[in-house]
DNA sequence: GAGGTGGGTGACTGATCACTCACTGACTGC
DNA sequence: GCAGTCAGTGAGTGATCAGTCACCCACCTC
């Protein structure tokens, strides 16, 4: 196989296109559905230098995880600042339109279903609650919403994410309807 | 091995005895995670048995998540039979009190969760779907109430599976009680 | 241009696991 | 008491996969 003469990168710059990589390819699959090869091919490197990069495959999952809240809460926080309407129930619109429009893609989104599902790992589980954790107080400081109209909002965001991993914003019935009303999807 | 002269039962009779170690096991492990072997222990039959009472595995967790939304709904059915307070919203409450007793022992709730993570194989989501639609649809006729009453009730059941998932309930921070707060849990 | 540093890989290994198959032994109808 | 049926199993098999290790070569420094 003739090596492409690509510059070679720092190990720094790989690891965050390998963590790119990871949120994709782990989101389509899931934390144990996918080998560490499928996230090599995607990023063009071998599967062995993955395993460099990263201790194991729980550690790369986590640090996808990590960058997935990170995300989530700088489009949160970025619709909270640019919201036009700045009463309490304003800006908590504003933010659920920003984080409609990050997870236009779902992956954000489904890595984290696949991380409640991946949670008894010790390790997973950790990285979930902090992840939560920085969503909610930052909702919290940044609306100014009560603890009711907060919990309303991952309640939603939760019934958000039940919709996109069952594929019911694209059936047709009723029922599907009266679920996905209302609910700020791509 | 000196087999204990069992009386052999019939295959009929196997079967649920596998879908209810099947309910528990993979609840613990999800689907990827639970090996054949380990439900089959569980049920104190051979792994090859269980192999030879469903054709795959994936089958059996259709199988258990089947029984699992049977199991809900005829707990929220119940619920919403005996509820005294006989308005759209004294029923919907009876019924989340129901579901609530229901899934005291978490399994039904993560089976739940970890079909949402491998709803991406096409049986798994089909499954998913028609149970979802049949609470959805159970849950309104029963209750009689608003469509957006129906979705606040399917939404918060959303952020009690997050809260399950993660352990919320036990982690004494405020952020956390936020979310927990007026949730009925175990 | 010699030598060192570090990015990057091929080839392997040991473990796990879904599923199969040939078989045993318990019950049943005649 | 014999023949057929069906519950149930042990011992595989082939495939997949996480992680390792010895190694290669691009680039930098002096």
């Amino acid at each position: 196989m003739p090596a492409p003469a690509v510059r070679l990168s720092t190990a720094e710059a790989r690891r965050s296109i390998v963590i790119d990589s990871a949120i994709q390819v782990f989101s389509l699959t899931g934390y144990l559905g996918t080998p560490i090869a499928a996230i090599a091919e995607h990023a063009h490197i071998s599967p062995a230098y993955v395993s460099k990069l990263f201790p194991n495959k729980e550690a790369l999952f986590v640090a996808a995880l990590d960058e997935c809240f990170e995300r989530a809460g700088a489009a949160l926080s970025r619709g909270a600042e640019t919201s036009v309407d700045r009463s309490p129930d304003g800006i908590l619109s504003a933010m659920g339109g920003a984080y409609a429009d990050l997870i236009a893609d779902r992956s954000l989104l489904m890595l984290q279903v696949h991380a409640q599902s991946a949670a008894t790992v010790p390790e997973i589980g950790a990285a979930l609650r902090r992840g939560i954790e920085a969503i909610t107080t930052m909702v919290r400081s940044s609306s100014g919403a009560t603890d009711e109209a907060v919990q309303r909002f991952v309640a939603y965001g939760q019934l958000c994410h039940l919709i996109v991993t069952t594929g019911l914003d694209e059936v047709p019935a009723e029922w599907a309807r009266l679920l996905t009303a209302g609910i700020r999807h791509p």
